[in-house]
DNA sequence: TGCATTCGTTAGGTAGGCTAACTAATATCA
DNA sequence: TGATATTAGTTAGCCTACCTAACGAATGCA
């Protein structure tokens, strides 16, 4: 086996990996309409309504960046906002149905690049992925 | 062991992952003054001198946009550009020693946070995750 | 009742990405 | 050689996604 790795140096390099990743996937963006930002805030979604600020939590911006996400996606028919019965300054937000549509296919096309790249990979190296993927979620959202 | 992981599963959440592994580190950018993007540039340039069109390939975006980053390094004085002896088109780019001592200082505060939470990651999560660092290099590299 | 807190929005700013259209330099080849 | 095509980079103009600061409205609490 090899030393331990230096986590100053999987950082560097998780970090380096995580930019160059999403911007190769961001191509496929302008061919179906719909953002990272939105894709991802409407998978919160799909886990059933969520108050404006848990949705800014979830996806770890500030409330600011979320209401105009929001506003976006409204816009565009793929969620809605309703007020909560029991306290009148929340918003709360779900997804349309055209929403959750919209989010299966934008996954399908965003992520189908990614997806044929993985396909290549033998079995080991796919679980190792997986794996990391666990270990990556975890770290993140631990504060 | 498992069955075989889903390549779309594993796609999706690594995309997701990468966001949520970015919008965190990149919370720190304030306190430091050098973004993701300079930094994963000036990475490269750490091998040596490279034309715009190079570092725009190797950054995986397209050549507008590193004329503009390289604009903001050389504003920041961290990188300089240069004339190619053998080609008046070309730009050459190159790291200033300041851009190098940046780099080198520990990659900066964003890589210190992301390090931090590897740090506490037990050998084989480490392990684990370093492997997959280099699968992904290599899953986005290969156009 | 009145003050503090919380939720969300508005206003305004920055960075990072894109395409289209351009200039300047080099390469090709009739 | 000289005309034309190609290549490298820049400029202009646009969009999205972030942020902070400041605010209004609703709620909670002393």
């Amino acid at each position: 086996m090899s030393p331990r790795a230096s986590p100053r140096d999987v950082a560097d390099r998780l970090h380096s990996a995580a930019i160059h990743l999403l911007r190769r996937v961001r191509r496929t963006d302008p061919k179906i309409g719909i953002s990272a930002a939105q894709l991802s805030a409407l998978s919160v979604l799909m886990g059933g309504a969520r108050t404006l600020g848990e949705l800014a939590a979830a996806e770890q911006v500030r409330p600011p960046t979320m209401t105009k996400l929001v506003q976006e996606l409204e816009r565009a028919g793929l969620a809605s906002r309703g007020s909560d019965p029991g306290d009148a300054r929340v918003v709360r937000v779900r997804s349309t149905a055209k929403g959750q549509r919209i989010l299966q296919r934008g996954r399908e096309l965003r992520i189908t690049e990614l997806e044929a790249r993985l396909r290549g990979l033998d079995d080991d190296d796919l679980a190792a992925l997986e794996r990391a993927v666990g270990i990556i979620e975890r770290v993140v959202r631990d504060a």
